[in-house]
DNA sequence: GTCTATAAACCGATAGAC
DNA sequence: GTCTATCGGTTTATAGAC
């Protein structure tokens, strides 16, 4: 993958040279937005790169310019909204508490992203099978993301917070299955279901005390 | 979709009638099996007529003898395990607790049956689409399975066995969603979760009495 | 950096022989 | 009921001009 910065572009004397690659960057972005739509709305197998292209207002061939393969793309947009996610969240707390409200709170955002849950929920059923380009991706991030929230819930039990009888690493695997299948509900009917709402139900049976707002 | 029995075969004298229409629908449940496998594990919009014919052993066109379309071959698909499913759980019953009990035991059971589980966890999110052929289903499929369960924690809750603050629509909606979302865990990293207890557990922290085994 | 042209493969569905 | 042959469409990716 090959990542290119404006600070490469130090050559003095010729300060015009410092365009191409801005433009590069941000044609690179472009890319990745109308990839994103499109893996999410007919996932990676069948959403063609040369509806990207369209989107884009480029040719095929202009677009692989930017990245080597199709399964490159892919890998890019996701590492892209993953790292995207992981910033809204990762800002530091000891509170398990705050932590899951944070989770909460990421899930009511999403409402205003539907082509984002789409991408994951599409993507990740894809990629459920061994060969899929995106399967070592899914596993360790499915596997990442249970470590991390059980250690939420554990600093909640320390807290003092958590319900007897709940054990953090299953309260953590069930979190993440709530959310990802309320999300499938929400996508094949919008007004079925409050995915923020029904998660911070679940999150709630597990506490002692009220989830913060967060 | 011509549905053919054998009881249209009562020409006398020629009892060797019987043989043809015998095979056709032997053949047509072999195809069920194949399309079963391969839109399990490519999805639908990937899987091809033509891998699933060469399972069967067949040419592409002799297939689309039995089944008008691709299209068609999946709703027969979707339509024939649902059947199944449905006969496994509706011997009817007004206990509550028995009816979320014997799901739970579907749950145990499809720890033998991947494919299946596959099946509907990949078909599902593509039919996230609503220009998907199986869009229609899904959405009916789920709207009915949440009115069913939400209609069982009702009788629970008539029988006193609900835990205070529980609402019946919300608890099926949860249900569901942990369910479906346990077994796309299950199915990148089968060590990962164990759906049928976590289903369980899950339940029970709705419910004031223990859940059967049944 | 973007294009046209093209390779090489695969797709669903149909026509018509047997 | 099953086959071969084929049509018209799609796909990813590469070669090479500009």
């Amino acid at each position: 993958m090959t990542e290119r910065t404006t600070t490469e572009t130090a050559d003095v004397g010729e300060p015009r040279r410092r365009g191409p690659y801005r433009k590069s960057r941000l044609v690179r972005r472009r890319i990745l937005d109308a990839a994103l739509e499109v893996f999410a709305q007919s996932g990676y197998r069948t959403g063609s790169v040369r509806e990207i292209a369209a989107r884009v207002g480029m040719s095929e061939a202009g677009l692989l310019h930017h990245f080597p393969s199709k399964s490159a793309l892919l890998a890019a947009v996701l590492a892209h909204r993953d790292a995207q996610a992981a910033e809204r969240v990762d800002r530091d707390t000891d509170d398990g508490l705050v932590a899951l409200a944070r989770l909460v709170g990421l899930a009511r955002a999403d409402a205003d992203r539907p082509r984002v849950v789409e991408l994951y929920c599409v993507i990740s059923a894809e990629a459920t099978a061994p060969d899929h380009p995106a399967h070592a991706f899914f596993v360790d991030r499915y596997a990442r993301l249970r470590a991390r929230i059980a250690d939420s819930f554990e600093r909640v039990r320390d807290a003092g917070q958590l319900r007897d009888g709940v054990d953090p690493q299953r309260a953590a695997a069930q979190m993440m299955a709530v959310w990802d299948g309320l999300q499938l509900q929400w996508l094949l009917d919008r007004s079925s279901v409050d995915v923020a709402a029904e998660l911070a139900d679940h999150v709630q049976r597990h506490l002692r005390v009220p989830l913060p707002r967060a």
